[in-house]
RNA sequence: GUGGAUUUAGCUCAGCUGGCUAGAGCACGAGGUUGUGGUCCUCGGGGUCGCGGGUUCGAGUCCCGUAAUCCACCCCA
């Protein structure tokens, strides 16, 4: 063969910045991650969905606003138009439902496990293309909250909602039991919880300005990451006064605690200090209370193996959640964020919907499998293994290729319109020797339950020995019994 | 987009302050005992030392640039 100047630079022989390539190893990894996503979400009565890969640039600017196009891919087609690469599948959701809402029975219970492209630098977690399993609930409102429309512009909607939710615990139960499938408990995750309006209501009342309510949210979300250095920074980036502060550095030094322990804490440091609660629309620290541990008791006494904590420093930037929001963290890396959703009752109606309720959470393929190699909870052998292995011993290869072919055939029965044998997955070995010895060992290590050696003593008698590999036994078999004795060696 | 660290075979690495044809283990491939398993032995394919310049008689080693990876920012849907 005439040898061919390469035709590609260097940088070519790498994938892009960002990707990944998936040979068998890490596609077997991958199929493993979304097997289970796919099985426990049908488990829990959610349906597949997927959509277009690219979406009008315009759809992702509805919720997210005009600075998202930075971190976009987006191109312009030969019409003219401007598309993105999907960053996310909810616009695609909120379209998809917002456009057959009227004839879809409710709730409903959808999740997809999309690939997404964001154009951001690289880290460690964090890549332009990943898998992101989506799990969105639905048409099941909160008590007495259904058909509510928003409040006025500029304050939050405030509605008479209650705890009693079932989205939101379904929700979590199906991330749950995905996370627990992939042999992860309590020991490798944390669950966090809080509630915008919740959050906005002790916020309101115990110390911050209705005003500066968004510099505060923006505070919450980082305090956990800062030193002390790097929060007096940010306090006065944040222009934040005195008592501000000192409520902020209270509140900072959270660990795992109930809702109702975090807010006595609140509420027993401003007794000391004589202040008094800023009482708006009829809310006052017990009516919170009420709500919040009410919302706790459902979250963590409804059969979830794991506890629930209340974390104010959940904030996920969104602008899009209007209640209850949760995270899954890792415990023992730097609190990586395993998935993460909430609620978000407007969402379908600025896609054009009706007003629908929704509950729903991401988790990223990219974490999770970071996590999972670091606990070492990948099964062993991903890679699909055969049932049978042929070793063949003699002179001439037909008699295996015959073989091979044969075993590999599924047998349909016209009649009775059945299966009446399913196909085998077999392999053989492509080399040239005919060593028995390397055969088996190249048998033993494609992961086959079983190996049919063929060789020139039995093959003389119309025999062949079918091995069990795993215990080492072997019998001889007639040829014409062989499917017969594979599938009866298979079941036991 | 900004800053820091790193980059030698498919993988994990060695290569002292610049000096023979750049190495090991594992992995991969071929073979050895005329028919039974992760062993052993022999042999082999593989590296423009990330890439490009510079200094030097001489650069894997020193200097500059650049790319990629990782980390910290920004951002996090």
């Amino acid at each position: 063969m005439a040898t061919v100047k390469a035709q590609v630079d260097e940088s070519l022989r790498r994938p892009p910045k960002g990707t990944r390539d998936f040979y068998p190893e890490e596609m077997a990894a991958r199929r493993y991650i979304e097997d289970v996503w796919r099985r426990v979400s049908i488990r829990h009565g959610f349906q597949e969905i997927d959509g277009p890969t690219f979406e009008a640039l315009d759809l992702y600017k509805v919720k997210s606003g005009d600075e998202i196009v930075s971190q976009l891919f987006s191109f312009i087609d030969r019409g003219g138009r401007d598309l993105a690469l999907r960053p996310e599948f909810t616009p695609t959701l909120a379209r998809m439902v917002a456009a057959r809402a009227a004839g879809l029975p409710r709730p409903i219970k959808w999740f997809s496990i999309p690939r997404c492209y964001r154009a951001e630098q690289p880290q460690k977690g964090r890549l332009r293309e990943f898998m992101q399993w989506n799990v969105d609930f639905i048409g099941e409102a909160s008590e007495r909250s259904g058909g509510d429309k928003p409040a006025g512009a500029g304050t939050p909607a405030r509605r008479d909602w209650s705890p009693a939710e079932r989205a939101e615990l379904e929700c979590l139960a199906v991330c749950v039991d995905a996370l627990r499938e992939f042999g992860l408990d309590e020991k490798d995750f944390r669950i966090g919880w809080n509630h915008r309006q919740l959050l906005t209501d002790v916020l309101v009342g115990v110390f911050v300005p209705r005003e500066r309510l968004a510099s505060a949210f923006y505070l919450l979300d980082r305090l956990r990451k800062y030193n002390q250095a790097g929060r007096e920074e940010l306090y006065r980036q944040q222009g934040c006064a005195a008592r501000e502060r000192d409520y902020f550095e209270f509140i900072a030094q959270v660990g795992d605690h109930s809702f109702s322990a975090w807010l006595e804490q609140l509420l027993n440091k401003m007794g000391r200090e004589g202040a008094a609660w800023r009482s708006e629309a009829g809310v006052t620290p017990e009516s919170i209370r009420e709500r919040g541990v009410k919302l706790e008791q459902h979250l963590s006494q409804s059969g979830l193996p794991d506890p629930c904590w209340f974390d104010c420093s959940i904030v996920r930037g969104l602008a899009y959640y209007t209640g209850w929001v949760f995270e899954i963290t890792d415990r023992q890396g730097e609190s990586r964020a395993i998935a993460g959703g909430g609620r978000y009752d407007q969402l379908i109606e600025m896609f054009g919907g009706p007003s629908l309720p929704a509950v729903g959470f991401g988790m990223g393929d990219v974490v999770l499998e970071i996590l999972l190699r670091d606990r070492a909870r990948l099964p062993r052998r991903l890679l699909p293994s055969p049932d049978v292995f042929i070793v063949n011993a003699l002179e001439d290869s037909a008699p295996a290729d015959r073989l091979v072919l044969e075993l590999r055939r599924s047998q349909w029965d016209e009649a009775r319109a059945q299966m009446v044998r399913p196909g085998l997955g077999v392999q053989q070995s492509y080399r040239g020797t005919r060593n028995i010895g390397k055969l088996l060992q190249e048998a033993a290590a494609s992961g086959a339950k079983l190996a049919v050696i063929l060789a020139p003593n039995e093959w003389s008698r119309n025999l062949v020995r079918l091995k069990n590999l795993a215990d080492r036994s072997e019998k001889e078999v007639f040829l014409a019994d062989l499917p017969a004795a594979i599938h009866a060696a298979l079941a036991t």
